[in-house]
DNA sequence: AGCACGCCGACT
DNA sequence: GTCGGCGTGCTC
């Protein structure tokens, strides 16, 4: 089965943007570009305001002649709006369509061509699809300039080609499965073995950065990591993008997944050709390393470079792109908090489309959007060969006989199995929540304590700390039950310090670690230690753990979302992944569907089940939604436009309104994918006209003071969907 | 956003 | 007679 990519995927067509600038991987060498002998320049203009969101044609004075190119940052007057506005070029005509009177360019802020065009477009379609602004996306996909570090690139002279790049075989899957799909442009869901590597990781490239994983050379020179066997299959697909001529692009969701990918590519790859560009550098740093992307983009193959970081980094400038691989796509720090709220695996699958590269999707667990695009038969399945899989072991949860076990809510052939594992090396125990006391009950009524000032919940963060609020940080002290005036706190649940300490007192003499979102631990040796880890948070293991406990199973299913099970599938692969091999893992305290596809490892299996429940009940991401909200008014006639098909079928329907305060309602428009492009296109007309009328409703609403727009729309939200 | 244009009440 | 109220519309 085929899906016809403009409907079943990114819901907008390109073609008209497309025409105006170069064709999709043809070389726009970043500073070989001829400055410009066109007369008019179409610039994209940095406003935040919807009715802005389009070209603007300038005449470019011939004192600018030479400096204005495609991509490069100007000032442009808005003569009605009575101020300049910031801009990018984005298309260079000698003649334009507009047919009044055009404005000069008033100056170049900066020769550096930031904006590359298969980013403009690709900003287009993205904002597109999303009833956003491209220049919202662009906000995101370009970072701030900084002067001092912009002076030292275009001064940087950048002769020699880069050292060159041999591929590695990629282990663990049909043989040159990936490796040519890679080279095909093709799209795939890989799963990604289960297991951890050490890799040694080069240090600064000498003249001979070029050596294999296990070399003598570079065991001697280089930094022994243990990473993730995912980690290594997507660096060697890159390198072999690389040693093709054409740019990677790598996005993981945190630092943490970051530093092991990075040392996968260290270990294969000269550190020229890698590039790091994610949102925990400093602007400076941040600023580089994008200008070094730039760099790639000339027609010299030998140019091509790795481009490795978080979300926004599927936006990075890579004209001869060849691969963008996504790491656990399921991770919802994937999902962009900016306006239009893109999602980096829709910005991949726009830029796959648009640029032809290859598009990887790497997890242990399968989301139901990368399900739903193999179901379709947009993307192809790959799984490793020969299968790879963990011991798991679920345990639903018993009284344990060992009075220590059963404070540690350990059930007794878990205990004894991490007693043996500890013998010969780390054993993980992963928890669902950090601190000492999550929460905090009065002793005398059971009410769950409150703050006195919020009204937010009380936890504990250690065992001799006074209980502070969870929302505002004001500590306790005087505490007085507002129930039944008792003064007396007991605790509720157990965080991780809890459990360390209840285990720590179990195992005396063995050193008990505790990583979560405050204490980062990246990796630990293969001495034998106890690591308690908030879901998430798990250290890499040398050589991996030797038995591996998921504790508060209960708790995390018992999370009020849509994607529960798809979440906790996906806590829990991602940590039995750090598993030695035959190494056991226990899940506590969970049965069912959940339990059994953890311990057969069937993904695909699990993620179909799912997405055909969802198909059922029309939920996400079987169906599209658009969350609409804003004034009662604006809410109603938008959606009334968006749900009046233009052809005959009705291919919408409608949950709402609710209220949402006061004056402001929600409804939510659910629809399939083929409506997409032409809903998204109504609500972003009706956004624009609801704009220019916004002052009516904010003064109808009174001295409000924030700005709030009467109408806003958000796609693909699944957070309104509770089971 | 910000500014100009435009059509109705109390002022020198 | 007109100064200015802010509703409406536009920004190349």
């Amino acid at each position: 089965m085929t899906a016809a990519p403009g409907e079943t995927i990114a819901g907008t067509t390109a073609e008209t943007l497309a025409a105006a600038v170069p064709a999709s991987n043809e070389a726009v060498p970043a500073l070989a570009a001829a400055p410009t002998s066109a007369a008019i320049a179409r610039v994209m203009v940095d406003s935040p305001v919807p009715q802005l969101d389009r070209l603007f044609d300038y005449r470019v004075p011939e004192e600018l002649r030479g400096d204005i190119r495609l991509g490069v940052r100007v000032r442009v007057p808005l003569r009605s709006a009575g101020r300049v506005a910031d801009g990018y070029v984005v298309e260079l005509v000698d003649q334009g369509d507009y047919t009044g009177v055009l404005s000069d360019v008033e100056g170049l802020v900066s020769a550096v061509p930031v904006l590359a065009p298969e980013v403009a477009i690709l900003a287009r379609r993205a904002a597109d699809r999303a009833a956003g602004s491209a220049i919202d996306v662009v906000r995101v996909a370009v970072p701030g300039r900084q002067a001092r570090v912009e002076k030292a690139w275009l001064a940087a002279d950048r002769p020699s080609p880069l050292p060159r790049v041999t591929a590695p075989t990629i282990s663990g899957y049909a043989a040159g499965r990936i490796e040519s799909a890679v080279a095909e442009g093709a799209r795939l869901a890989v799963d990604a073995i289960p297991t951890v590597t050490r890799v040694v990781a080069l240090p600064k490239a000498g003249p001979s950065a070029q050596a294999g994983p296990d070399t003598e050379l570079g065991t001697e020179l280089g930094r022994e990591v243990w990473v993730g066997h995912w980690a290594v299959t997507m660096a060697a697909a890159a390198a072999g993008c690389l040693a093709a001529g054409k740019s990677a692009i790598l996005a993981v969701p945190d630092y943490r997944d970051q530093e092991q990918l990075t040392s996968a590519l260290e270990a294969i790859l000269p550190a020229e050709r890698i590039v790091r560009l994610d949102a925990r550098q400093s602007n400076p740093d941040r600023y580089r390393a994008f200008l070094r992307c730039l760099d790639s983009g000339g027609d010299q193959s030998s140019d091509a470079l790795v481009i490795v970081g978080n979300r926004s980094v599927v936006y990075a400038p890579a004209a001869n792109l060849g691969l963008i691989a996504i790491w656990d796509d399921g991770d919802p720090l994937h999902s962009e908090p900016l306006a239009p709220y893109v999602h980096t695996r829709d910005a991949a699958l726009l830029r796959q489309e648009q640029q032809g590269c290859a598009l990887l999707f790497v997890g242990h667990s399968r989301s139901t959007e990368v399900e739903r695009l193999v179901e379709v038969g947009w993307v192809a399945s790959v799984s490793p060969a020969p299968l790879v899989l963990p011991k798991v072991i679920p345990t639903v949860q018993q009284s344990s006989t060992d009075r220590l076990a059963a404070q540690a809510r350990i059930p007794s052939s878990a205990w004894s199995a991490a007693r043996t594992a500890l013998e010969s090396g780390p054993v993980l125990v992963q928890v669902a929540r950090p601190g000492y006391a999550p929460r905090l009950a009065c002793v005398d009524c059971g009410q769950s304590a409150r703050c006195l000032r919020c009204e937010g919940p009380l936890a504990q963060k250690s065992a001799r700390s006074i209980p502070a609020c969870a929302w505002c940080g004001a500590l306790a002290a005087d505490w007085r039950c507002e129930n039944c005036e008792g003064t007396r706190l007991r605790f509720v649940g157990t965080g991780a310090t809890r459990t360390a300490e209840d285990l720590g007192r179990a195992f005396p003499g063995v050193r008990v670690i505790i990583a979560d979102g405050e204490r980062h631990i990246m990796s630990i040796g293969p001495e034998p230690a106890l690591v308690i880890a908030t879901r998430g948070a798990e250290p890499v293991a040398a050589g991996g753990y030797r038995a591996i406990l998921l504790l508060d199973g209960e708790r995390m299913v018992a999370r009020e979302s849509l994607r529960v099970a798809e979440d906790c599938l996906r806590w829990w692969s991602n940590a039995t992944a750090l598993a030695a091999r035959g190494a056991p893992t226990y899940l506590v305290g969970v049965g069912g569907a959940l339990a059994s596809a953890l311990s057969t490892w069937r993904h695909a299996d699990f993620a179909r089940a799912e997405l055909a429940d969802r198909r059922r009940l029309r939920f996400p991401p079987a169906i599209r939604v658009a969350t609409v909200t804003g004034t009662l008014e604006a809410v109603a006639t938008a959606v009334a436009a968006a749900t009046i098909p233009a052809g005959s079928i009705p291919v919408a329907d409608i949950l709402g309104p609710v209220d949402t305060g006061p004056g402001t309602v929600r409804t939510i428009v659910r629809f399939d994918y083929s409506a997409g492009a032409e809903i998204a296109s109504t609500l972003r007309a009706e956004i624009i006209r609801s704009s220019t009328n916004r002052r009516r409703a904010i003064a109808a609403k009174g001295a409000g003071g924030a700005a709030t727009p009467n109408l806003r729309v958000r796609f693909d939200d699944t957070e309104p969907f509770l089971e």
